[in-house]
RNA sequence: GCCGAAGUGGCGGAAUUGGCAGACGCAGCAGACUCAAAAUCUGCCGUGGUAGCCCCACGUGCCGGUUCGAGUCCGGCCUUCGGCACCA
């Protein structure tokens, strides 16, 4: 055998694995179908340490599973829409397409060199016309069942990016992307109608125990229902009724305000109904409005308001409450209007302090009595009795609570209400490199669909990019002007695009069927493959995409188009690839190319070290020296094969296994240990760095025999084998090499994955611990399978234990099996 | 502020059901091979006492508890990281 050269092996796999075709998968009802995918990537131009991190352990996974007998479906491809395409159009005057072609094919060239086991037939881009044009299907679909709507709003604006944003894309007031300040605006917008399935979006979390919990809690968090009471308060003075919205109808009594967001529907109206006030009111709006989305959402910054002058009549005492202009009422959450009860909400006291407005105490905990003078804060416990509530004073807050509620909707001015968080999903983006939305508007008919036999709308290639204008797509009197498919009139195309997390929220089910031409997906491909077995990526998509993706994955439900509630079985959050302490970045200076380690210790070097130094959910901290010694590991594997080849080479599949020499037997021993262990680690646990560790301890021990030449040649072929076999996940070729090198027919990958033999797990004597109230202080070996009694006796004729039990009393006697005896002594 | 996760040698980490704390790897030290170095192989490697071993004490963020026995369970803190944050 020659010197462990990985990059001349790994190359020759590599082309023959792709001449072969062999990670080419189809149907078969005959065997288990398991689906395993990693989150398919951006084409930014290179894959970075997190990219192969995920597509290591992703492989892993599929090769093992494939290894089991499952049919494995291991698909990848690209989320190719987006805007650093068109940002480098802007900068370098490349097209876009071209610029992301370019970068697929790179990329695709570094997955390959990883030797990863794809299928590639099934390869989705998302920018494709193929794909792109059942994204506007869908959006259609969306569209028919009321779900895709356009309304009005104020909405998130990044000025860099030129572009609206949905709420998931802001994060602490800035663009998820850029990092801009986010901008309210009041533009005309495409919706997805994501709240329609807010409750069973966050019921089916229940189903989704293979999640990691704190995902789901994120998404719990993100949907945030809450129950309560909507009711109506007149407002004489206007002729009109204000609804608002309150999880504490027990503490209605005690309102003495209703705040206003300043974007309220009736301001207006109320200004004119008070015309001294109306300018105040209108500055005030004026400067709410122009505050940036952080200082109006942070909870430090300082809640102002304006009072009108006008007011409105609770409806459960008659009492008047004024109506207050705020900056720090949301007017797209509830109703727009809330209730001001200072004495039991902290917020609403330190309002009504400020202002100077009155305060009712309408709780008392059943403790000590509350006296407004001596307060100085709301009291918010939810315990007490009511005061000062007509006919509920006296009760406990929860058959207040009905009561009062009860009483609304009979009299019939509130009703219960539930209420999310969530808010529909805005999906339009004013950019170019997207699917464009498959609308066209006609001044007779309105907003028309471009009928199906003419998606997908293409997007046009002679546009001009500058920065800082508006669309391109706007700007191309080509692909405005079209005529109207119902009239045949002159009218004009939209000239959105969708937001690319619509492109992500199927591709999943594309790669089931990837070539339909005459739908998204076939429905038996769908259900015969779908939903994912396991799903890896980070956790920076913990809500938007994964929230996205289960939305679609439920409106194609209701659809028909496939038969099951959830897109993604088991996820798999894999910790991020960490150098000296903080993420890699260009700025920092701490990045670390996969290309130029893959080039000095070769795919397999690579792999195995991104999954030995940490467990896969946790940050990794790269290390260079780390990387060494996984590459001398795969050099002692090289050695001991090449050591005992022609002992593998002459034994049998079959041997006396009797007849081995009690060291063999060890070897033997630790051999099963291991394949139980690693089975047990790949299978159930995702605990690929103890996999490693185990079998690093099992080379360990066949080295113990690298200078006996009389090692049995049917253990040696044994060990060998199983060896190859169970590195093969992680490291595919250098067992493949090692595999043909031993003369076996066929790839190591297609192999049976090794059952253990568990008598040979087991051993005839065992070392146990002697323990006196406790603490270690002896062991002894004592044959596996001796009963409790003699056990102890064991323990008792122990000579350690007699000196150290010397006239002392034997109080208790604890004994484990195979493990320990516990003397307790006084 | 609320919710969640984590805290173990010089470092990454292991300990699956409450049962030998520190597997495996990195770094370090020593030896073998070598003219020498690299590579490789072997051994040692938590702290302190004793200074060779044996042995003893201490030790899994801190304080307390349950238990024959706690890194693991319970109560109370501390620190770090992550998510949400005027949601009425």
């Amino acid at each position: 055998m020659e010197k462990y050269s990985p990059q001349s092996i790994e190359k020759k796999w590599q082309s023959k694995w792709l001449d072969e075709n062999v990670y080419k998968t189809e149907m078969d009802e005959k065997r288990p179908k398991y689906y395993a995918l990693e989150m398919f990537p951006y084409p930014s131009g290179n894959l970075h340490m997190g990219h192969v991190r995920n597509y290591s352990i992703g492989d892993v996974l599929a090769r093992f599973k494939t290894m089991e007998g499952y049919n494995v479906l291991h698909p990848m491809g690209f989320d190719s829409f987006g805007m650093p395409a068109e940002n480098a159009a802007i900068k370098h005057g490349v097209k876009p397409s071209d610029w992301t072609y370019s970068n697929i094919d790179n990329m695709k060239r570094q997955q390959r060199e990883m030797g990863l086991s794809y299928d590639w037939d099934r390869e989705v881009l998302t920018c494709r016309q193929d794909y792109y044009r059942w994204t506007q299907w869908i959006f259609q679909l969306f569209y028919k069942k009321g779900l895709a709507y356009k309304k009005k709003a104020y909405v998130n604006w990044c000025d860099t990016c030129g572009t609206v944003l949905a709420n998931e894309q802001v994060e602490d007031g800035k663009c998820w992307r850029c990092d801009s300040e986010v901008v309210k605006k009041d533009l005309s917008q495409w919706f997805l109608k994501i709240t329609d399935y807010a409750d069973e979006l966050l019921k089916d979390l229940d189903k989704l125990q293979g999640w990691p919990e704190r995902v789901r809690i994120m998404q719990e968090n993100w949907i945030g229902r809450s129950e309560g009471l909507e009711f109506e308060l007149e407002v004489p003075a206007l002729g009109e009724k204000i609804a608002a919205y309150t999880t504490r109808p027990d503490t209605v009594y005690g309102i003495t305000f209703l705040a206003l967001a300043a974007e309220h529907p009736l301001v207006e109206k109320i200004c004119e109904a008070n015309p001294e006030k109306a300018e105040a009111i209108r500055d005030f709006v004026k400067e709410a409005q122009n505050q940036s989305d952080i200082e109006r959402t942070s909870s430090e910054s300082e809640k102002k308001g304006i009072g009108t002058g006008v007011y409105a009549v609770n409806p459960f005492n008659g009492n008047e409450a004024e109506i207050w202009v705020t900056n720090y009422v949301l007017a797209d959450y509830g109703t727009g209007a809330v209730i001001g009860v200072p004495s039991e909400d902290q917020r609403d006291w330190m309002f009504a302090t400020k202002y100077n407005l009155k305060k009712i105490i309408t709780l008392q905990p059943k403790d000590r009595e509350l006296k407004l003078e001596e307060m100085t804060e709301a009291y918010v416990d939810k315990a007490g009795i009511l005061v000062n509530s007509a006919e509920f004073n006296g009760m406990d807050i929860k058959s207040a609570m009905q009561g009062i509620m009860d009483k609304a909707e009979k009299e019939g001015f509130g009703k219960r209400r539930v209420n999310y968080r969530l808010r529909d999903w805005l999906i339009s983006r004013q950019r170019y490199w997207g699917a464009p939305i498959p609308v066209i508007y006609c001044d007779d008919c309105g907003e028309v669909l471009v009928p199906e036999d003419q998606l997908p709308v293409q997007l046009p290639e002679d546009v001009k990019f500058e920065q800082g204008s508006v669309s391109p797509l706007a700007q191309s009197e080509a692909f405005v002007n079209c005529t109207c498919p119902k009239c045949g009139k002159p009218a004009r195309r939209e000239t959105d695009t969708m937001d690319t997390f619509i492109c992500s929220s199927w591709y999943y089910l594309r790669y089931t069927d990837p070539h339909n031409d005459k739908m998204p997906f076939d429905k038996e491909k769908v259900n015969y493959w779908a939903p994912v077995d396991q799903y890896i990526g980070g956790i920076e998509h913990a809500i938007l995409h994964l929230l996205y993706s289960r939305f679609f994955t439920k409106v194609l439900r209701d659809a028909g188009m496939l038969s099951f509630d959830e897109p993604f079985k088991r996820l798999l959050t894999q910790g991020m690839v960490l150098k000296d302490g903080s993420k890699m970045s260009k700025s920092k200076g701490n990045v670390v190319s996969p290309e130029e380690i893959i080039g000095k210790y070769g795919a397999d070097t690579a792999r195995l070290f991104i999954l030995f130094a940490a467990p896969v959910d946790r940050d990794l901290d790269w290390s260079d020296e780390g990387v060494e010694g996984s590459f001398r590991f795969l050099k002692r594997v090289w050695r001991i094969i090449e050591i005992f080849e022609n002992q593998i080479k002459a034994g049998a599949d079959e041997y006396d296994i009797k007849a081995l020499t009690p060291e063999e037997k060890e070897l033997r021993h630790v051999l099963h240990v291991t394949l139980k262990k690693v089975t047990d680690d790949l299978g159930e646990r995702f605990n690929f760095n103890t996999a490693i560790s185990t079998i690093m301890e099992l080379v360990n021990a066949f080295y113990k025999f690298q200078n006996n030449d009389k090692l049995n040649p049917g253990l040696a072929r044994e060990v060998s084998v199983n060896l190859i076999k169970m590195l093969a996940p992680f490291v595919p070729h250098i067992t493949e090499e090692l595999w043909a090198e031993l003369g076996f027919e066929g790839s190591v990958h297609q192999q049976k994955w090794p059952k253990y033999d568990e008598a040979a797990t087991q051993k005839d004597e065992v070392e146990i611990v002697l323990q006196i109230n406790g603490k270690v202080r002896d062991r002894i070996m004592i044959p596996a399978n001796i009963s409790k009694e003699e056990m102890e006796q064991a323990a008792k004729d122990n000579q350690r234990v007699q000196e150290l039990t010397e006239g002392k009393t034997i109080v208790k006697m604890i004994c484990v099996p195979k493990k320990l005896v516990n003397i307790v002594v006084k």
